[in-house]
RNA sequence: GCCCCGGUAGCUCAGUCGGAUAGAGCAGCCGCCUCCUAAGCGGCAGGUCGGAGGUUCAAAUCCUCUCUGGGGCGCCA
């Protein structure tokens, strides 16, 4: 049975409805409707379906009797033990024992491969994933878009897909220059020109963080006072230009920010502003990368926003929906009619200056996917990115995007809870928490197994102190005493006078206490839960089932001795729980977290 | 003002393109280690699925309205 039962057994009622078809009883495309779904209650076997009440509408006939004809019409099956109409019209479907003992030997010969499937072979799917500014260090916000998106990339690549894990690096644009000069000013306080301290407050939109006074001492160090000027005449306010009084409070905060980036860049001279720009945007994403990494988050590209420029592909994208005519020109500036694509206004690319937008980037970035020839993409956002979904999805219809080619998944906001009350977060502001922090306190598994056990629509309150106090209740731990417990079981074995399991080929007829019977049953649920998680790219579906699993693996072991005297079961019983321990660890894998052989 | 996501047990959350009696963990109460790891197991209790209409054989699930919490709306990034 290397066929997953589901499957099989949906062909199986395929085959007796379109039989049905043909012979007129049910329209044409009556197929559509069939559905074969787990029961929840054993009294209605293991498998049910309502196909004969949803075509009982169509058909006009009533739901019972399409039943009755279905079931002459279905295939036998050896690995059906009786189907049965039921209630107003379900048909339920029996397994027996042996279809599910027959697994055991399926599972421990696929090993690591089983859960996998090739729905997606031949495809190359890409997932990019957190891509925060390089402005400061990953907080717990950006934890869980890793979390979410490293498991999504496991999934897809668990069915087959040929899978890139990318992050984009903002590493251009308005917020990347507040950065260097947040890093210059704290600079220009190292160089101890008190002067410059005294004559200036650090501005309230700069980067606040103390972070930021780390970089600018290393850098410092590293190149002395190269950076260094003349800090009193520097904000001494130029007469012919009275907007660039840099040090006035009259002005918006925003304007002032601007006028400090142009003077910082006039005084320094493009070469060194470029170096300091440079030194603080490297050091910020080596660090992000290095955070990332200690999760366990392997990226196997990181794109640069400013390459875009080198490879001409701003131009080209624009280039290419130009002559599509997508893009009109109006008061000097370049349009997108992103009205035509469901956008509810038009947005533009170029700028009357000639500069182009952070939208024409993005554009231009999915433009390169397309380009690259993934099959599949999926687009992480942070849900405060959800009005730039629609403006995504509308460019990439433009640029000729199938169907159904880009996922672009909202991941909502993480509250971070401690003492009872909820912790700003502000990058600016430089109050956070990082998700070092956070790994320091409750461990990668912990954190990534909370992040990924939630809905990704769902918004999360993470209390620091209940998470540290419960974290030895933690859910991933249950599971990996599951796992844990197993490996025991055949320590203890290897050490003791009875055969190890190698020495003779299991038997599993005698597996028939109700325990094992539901461990088998959901044994058999793995391959269904990987597909429709990876699908639907939910990996919480997958966390679920781990829970589940490991729950009937611990009622099991409370209610049956595994190394019992009786050769026979004993081998059968350690087969069935070796078969456990593969899925849990397969399962633990997709989701990046450890599966320990001892705790 | 418009858009997105939530509101299910005291708390945190699941709930399969509508399906049979709405589930789990934690917290509470009662039991279980001469026996493979008690980070475990069994049991009890706990619900007008935010509210009101509607669609139908069937609604936590779909539609409309409404209350409520979070987020977003630029030639910023």
């Amino acid at each position: 049975m290397k066929q997953p039962l589901k499957q099989h057994l949906t062909q199986l009622l395929a085959q007796a409805v379109g039989e049905l078809c043909r012979r007129g009883v049910l329209p044409q495309g009556a197929a559509q409707s069939i559905h074969l779904e787990r029961t929840r209650d054993p009294k209605h076997g293991d498998f049910a379906s309502n196909v004969a009440l949803v075509l009982a509408q169509l058909s006009g006939c009533p739901p019972r009797e399409i039943a009755a004809q279905l079931l002459a019409e279905l295939p036998t099956s050896e690995l059906l033990a009786k189907i049965e109409i039921a209630g107003p019209g379900f048909l339920n479907f029996f397994v027996t024992g042996a279809a599910y003992r027959a697994l055991i030997d399926d599972i421990r010969g696929a090993a690591e491969q089983y859960g996998r499937s090739r729905i997606g072979a031949g495809k190359k799917a890409m997932v990019e994933f957190v891509s925060a500014n390089p402005t400061g260090p990953l907080h717990v916000g950006h934890g869980r878009g890793a979390a979410y998106g490293d498991a999504v990339a496991r999934l897809l690549t668990a069915v087959g897909y040929q899978t890139c894990r990318e992050y984009y690096v903002n590493d251009a644009g308005r917020q990347m220059d507040i950065l260097a000069v947040s890093v210059w000013l704290r600079y220009l306080e190292c160089c101890a020109s008190d002067v410059a301290a005294a004559a200036f407050a650090f501005p309230a939109n700069g980067y606040q963080g103390d972070y930021i006074r780390d970089l600018a001492a290393q850098l410092h160090k590293k190149h002395g006072a190269a950076f260094q000027v003349d800090a009193t005449a520097f904000f001494t306010p130029r007469a012919e230009n009275p907007t660039e009084n840099l040090a006035a409070e009259a002005i918006d905060d925003e304007a002032r920010m601007d006028a400090l980036i142009a003077r910082c860049k006039e005084c320094l001279g493009a070469r060194a502003y470029r170096t300091m720009f440079a030194y603080g945007c490297d050091t910020l994403t080596k660090n992000i990368k290095q955070d990332l990494e200690q999760f366990g988050v392997c990226f196997d590209n990181w794109f640069s926003e400013r390459s875009l420029l080198d490879k001409d592909a701003i131009a080209r994208a624009i280039a290419a929906l130009q002559k599509k005519g997508h893009i009109y020109q109006r008061d000097g500036v370049k349009w997108f009619k992103a009205r035509d694509f469901g956008d509810e206004k038009d947005r533009a690319v170029v700028r009357a200056n000639g500069s182009h937008t952070y939208f024409a980037s993005d554009i231009a970035y999915h433009f390169t996917k397309k380009e690259r020839g993934f099959d599949k993409i999926v687009n992480v956002f942070g849900a405060d990115h959800h009005g730039y979904a629609h403006r995504i999805m509308s460019a990439c219809k433009a640029l000729g995007y199938a169907r159904d080619q880009l996922r672009i998944v909202l991941v909502q906001f993480v509250a971070l809870y401690r003492g009872g009350k909820k912790i700003a977060m502000s990058t600016r502001g430089g109050e956070f928490t990082t998700l070092r922090e956070l790994r320091e306190e409750v461990g990668n598994d912990v954190a990534r197994f909370f992040y990924v056990s939630h809905k990704h629509e769902q918004h999360i309150d993470f209390d620091l102190d209940l998470a540290k106090a419960q974290s030895a209740d933690n859910p991933v731990y249950y599971i990996q005493y599951a796992h844990a417990r197993i490996y025991s079981v055949f320590g203890k074995l290897a050490k003791g006078e009875m055969p190890t399991l190698e020495s003779v080929a299991p038997q599993y007829e005698q597996l028939g206490e109700p325990q094992e019977l539901e461990l088998m049953k959901t044994l058999s649920r793995f391959p269904e839960v990987v597909a429709q998680a990876a699908n639907e790219l939910q990996p919480h579906l997958l966390a679920y089932y781990l829970r589940a699993l490991a729950h009937d693996f611990h009622t099991y072991y409370n209610a049956h001795p595994f190394l019992a005297e009786q050769a026979e079961l004993r081998r059968a019983r350690l087969g069935l729980i070796d078969a456990v321990r593969q899925v849990l660890a397969n399962g633990l894998g997709m989701l990046g977290v450890d599966a320990p052989p001892n705790m």
